[in-house]
DNA sequence: ATGAAAGCGCTAACAG
DNA sequence: CTGTTAGCGCTTTCAT
């Protein structure tokens, strides 16, 4: 069924089919409603792959993010398919898994399907790829760690800000050995996290010594822990590069006897929807989802309508800023991070968390 | 950039190149070097619509999953996009949200796009869009809920054996006021696990009637343990409809002061990545999100290549079965639910959990 | 306002 | 083994 059988049945042209379903206005409303109504009777669905061919636009996006098994995710590719819906385009996802040669695949079927735009959110990847895409003048949008040049849109994030916040939560809880679970340092996105709390401690005159390196995953925040655990001068605060890495941390404390936020104070950060389920409620710095896939999917749009003429604000920021829960506390004058209580507590006569502070 | 120029740069005709590219095999090495050459110094890539439009064949699958912020899926997303990749597809990729609107415009968006199958896991969708794509002869897979009829190929899950087993597991820990908060009913999936678990209780003597409803979300496994605490006759061990309404449960407890698994035990249904990482992890039914995308995948492929000869085995199944952690323990004689420990005890001294019995 | 026809980039007969 | 050519289903001039 293609659109010529629409013109017999109508008895028209195939071009006023087209006309009539695109709505171009100069069609006649007669034979426009003849159209429809064939149109409805058959089922008729034009075929996108032949108008992409003609228009020499497809209307899809592509969305490239480093793991959709990463809670963070999910929150994001269902803002951009939201909006997607919403202007009639199709998105193209990729979860690269940090593979290199996933990346390179991906961005190859990308343009094999010669896609109108893509996002870049997986805070890292191989120059030459990127190339590959400018050389065809595909609109990028990147996030954190786009090159600095025309026809690319980036989004800066501000993570200072909300870490800032988070040092200067925990200074404020008296909390002076607060260590650092730092993310996969390939990415540019974890290595800005640990700088903005280097500069956070540093700030406040607090030694920034205690990080150690995780992988952004669960597993990753405890290994961490039994890391810190090692230390002489174990920290009585922990802030994580991101949330998955600070619920592991929470796992292994909880294997070790150590009571959060009692023992151990820890943020997070992403502030991904689950913080707000953990045990205790995570406290930690937001990084909207939402917002983050709205500039990006709103940064595309314009880099497709604009087709180059004079180029925008490419310019887009996101903040970031700390949100309280339970899992902050109090630091404990001179006591030792596993030492059980003297005389055993049950849970209900926990200490006050922090966030009866607010 | 296209095939012609490719051709008249490396002095061939197109149908050569196409060829060449196509790596048939009757074309001369000669030839396809000189063709390939070219292709990589100008970086040709061939327009997949254009292929798409004369092949008939869109190497699209479509899938359509609940909401991709429930953990459960985005596992499935990401083996199917593996798989995808490395059988030459793209994937379109849909999350409902439980939007019957969003259905409809996603059945029509697949469609227009000609995907070559599409697989359904929703567990639940109207008949009248089934129906479009049946019209069109879209291979259709479908997990747990499909139209018995030729063309859709059906996975069936077997919930009764997991559920069984947890059932057992709580009743061997001596629990008999074991309640179920089961998923919105007009799933196919959550009423199933709903009669499995009904069944069960029934198999061995246990009225089933602690039964309450929840969202398959973790606020409604928060409501659902705040319902049931209004309960005269409390439960002491919950099974829950998926991991998500666990995870709320055991946040609800945390906040009632409700110890788990020493005052309450809860089994979750999916045995997503989380529930290893809940405190305590959590003993649930493992219905295995790689096994499910697989097995939808190689239905999807066997049912493009059958292309409709004499019809296969187009019935799958999967099992589901019990994997112990430390959310249950035996049931404590005569106690009541929220009753706070006589002489409060830290966690360290906490019930040996369940799992110490594996 | 409508129709005829060219062409988007590719593949596959068919002919040589 | 290679080239010529006719479409795949649609949009869009250009006439009418």
């Amino acid at each position: 069924m293609d659109i010529r059988e629409i013109a017999r049945k109508a008895k028209v042209s195939t071009a006023t089919v087209s006309r009539a379903i695109n709505r171009v206005p100069t069609v006649d409303p007669q034979l426009s409603k003849r159209v429809w109504k064939v149109v409805d009777e058959l089922g008729y669905y034009p075929n996108t792959q032949a108008r992409a061919l003609v228009l020499g636009r497809s209307r899809i996006f592509g969305l490239i993010v480093s793991e959709i098994t990463n809670p963070f995710f999910p929150e994001i590719v269902q803002t951009f398919e939201n909006l997607a819906v919403e202007n009639n385009y199709e998105i193209l996802l990729t979860s690269t898994v940090h593979d290199p040669k996933r990346m390179e695949s991906s961005v190859r079927r990308m343009i094999e399907r010669r896609v109108d735009g893509v996002a870049i959110l997986t805070f890292g990847m191989e120059e030459s790829l990127i190339e590959h895409l400018r050389f065809r003048k595909v609109p990028l949008v990147f996030v954190d760690v786009g090159p600095d040049v025309a026809g690319i849109a980036n989004i800066r994030i501000n993570y200072q800000n909300g870490i800032r916040q988070a040092v200067q939560h925990l200074a404020a809880l008296r909390h002076t050995r607060i260590a650092f679970v730092a993310g996969p340092l390939q990415l540019k996105s974890a290595m800005a996290r640990r700088e903005a709390f280097k500069a956070s401690m540093t700030e406040i005159g607090l030694p920034p010594d205690l990080i150690v390196v995780g992988d952004h995953r669960m597993e990753g925040g405890m290994q961490a822990l039994l890391e810190l655990n090692r230390l002489s001068n174990r920290p009585t605060a922990v802030l994580c590069s991101n949330d998955m890495t600070a619920i592991g941390v929470m796992r292994e404390a909880y294997d070790q006897n150590i009571r959060i936020p009692d023992d151990l104070s820890v943020v997070g950060f992403d502030d991904i929807r689950l913080a707000e389920f953990t045990i205790p409620p995570l406290t930690t710095v937001q990084m909207s989802q939402h917002e983050l896939a709205k500039i990006a999917f709103q940064a595309l749009l314009n880099e497709v309508a604009c087709e180059s003429p004079g180029h925008e604000h490419h310019k887009y920021e996101l903040t970031t800023s700390l949100v309280l829960r339970r899992s902050t506390a109090l630091a404990r004058a001179g006591r030792s991070l596993t030492m059980p209580p003297k005389g055993g507590r049950a849970r209900g006569s926990r200490k006050t968390p922090a966030s009866a502070l607010r």
